[in-house]
DNA sequence: GCTCATGCTGATCATTATGACCAGTCCAAT
DNA sequence: ATTGGACTGGTCATAATGATCAGCATGAGC
């Protein structure tokens, strides 16, 4: 997997579409600072490379009705774990599972609309031949919301661009 | 807190502006069948509830170079999370951090650009004086890519809308 | 059945943006 | 010094936008 490097404007431009909802590409060369062709040279690159995925929408499941969220581990039989991905794909309430180290083999974050509908998810992870053990522990809030700008702005912060506004210390 | 009830005119919107990324208002009302005018006032109203928060950009952090991801537990000292917040906040590997039931109090999900910048997470995490225990578990792979829109599915699924082509079973 | 609030429609207006492309200049790597 | 690629300001034909509106349809409540 070949990773590309971002710099100060590609984050600029990232910063500009997160914070600025459903902007064109001239609104965003216009906060930027450059030219609107470079901003759709960088927006094409950023996708062609696979940076940017998409474009939201951004859905907060609390407010949509999905008021409990959890996150479950599931010690799995051996050699299971392509069997168990199609069946965790067909349940609605995993959001997202990670396999990992440690004494759980697959991590998954999951929501629901109650603890009952909760439940019935637990109940079918339990049910499941490929599942030997599931643990699961209950959000009780959220202390850092979801984010990806501040670790991408650690790494571009060093790297100039060609574009005046973003050159060293120019501006 | 007040949530709203998805129907499947709003599932259909959301996700049309998934699969259509930056497609505009007029675009998404020929998607989905309905005036332009009824889209606007339902992104509008999907917006004021709080239910669309933002659009993206949707980013990949491995393609943008942060290979490493981690799920880190804490448990911290009695009433500390307060203080635990805002320092979590101002680590940009923090990804997102919630409260937990269980026997940790926080479970993080980290990214970094290498095992050592994991490590360095780590470490500065057991260095603040609210934090008591880390464990950390590696994510190894993706089984279950993140996604939302099936779980509002199949809560919008029995929901027709006044829209003709949302009415039971007319099309 | 009746009433009425609300959702949906197709339309208008003035303004602006879009995708695609281009020739020229600039800059950083070699 | 040379050169490839990044960036620029610009063009073209086309289309979209935000805001708004009057009218119609529908479904909930009585």
């Amino acid at each position: 997997m070949i990773s590309m490097s971002l710099d100060r404007l590609d984050l600029a431009i990232l910063t500009a579409l997160h914070e600025h909802p459903r902007a064109g590409v001239l609104e965003i060369s216009r906060i930027t600072q450059v030219a609107r062709a470079t901003v759709q040279a960088r927006l094409q690159r950023l996708e062609s490379t696979g940076v940017v995925t998409g474009y939201g929408p951004d859905i907060d499941l609390e407010a949509a009705g999905q008021h409990v969220s959890a996150f479950v581990t599931l010690e799995i039989a051996q050699g299971a774990l392509d069997q168990l991905a199609p069946e965790l794909e067909a349940m609605p309430t995993i959001l997202e599972a990670y396999a990992t180290t440690g004494s759980a083999d697959v991590l998954c974050k999951v929501a629901a609309s109650s603890h009952a509908d909760l439940q019935e998810t637990l109940i079918a992870l339990n049910r499941s031949p490929s599942v030997v053990r599931t643990t699961s522990v209950v959000v009780l809030g959220t202390v850092v919301a979801p984010r990806v700008l501040p670790l991408l702005e650690r790494s571009a912060e060093q790297r100039d661009a060609r574009a005046p506004a973003y050159r060293t210390r120019s501006t």
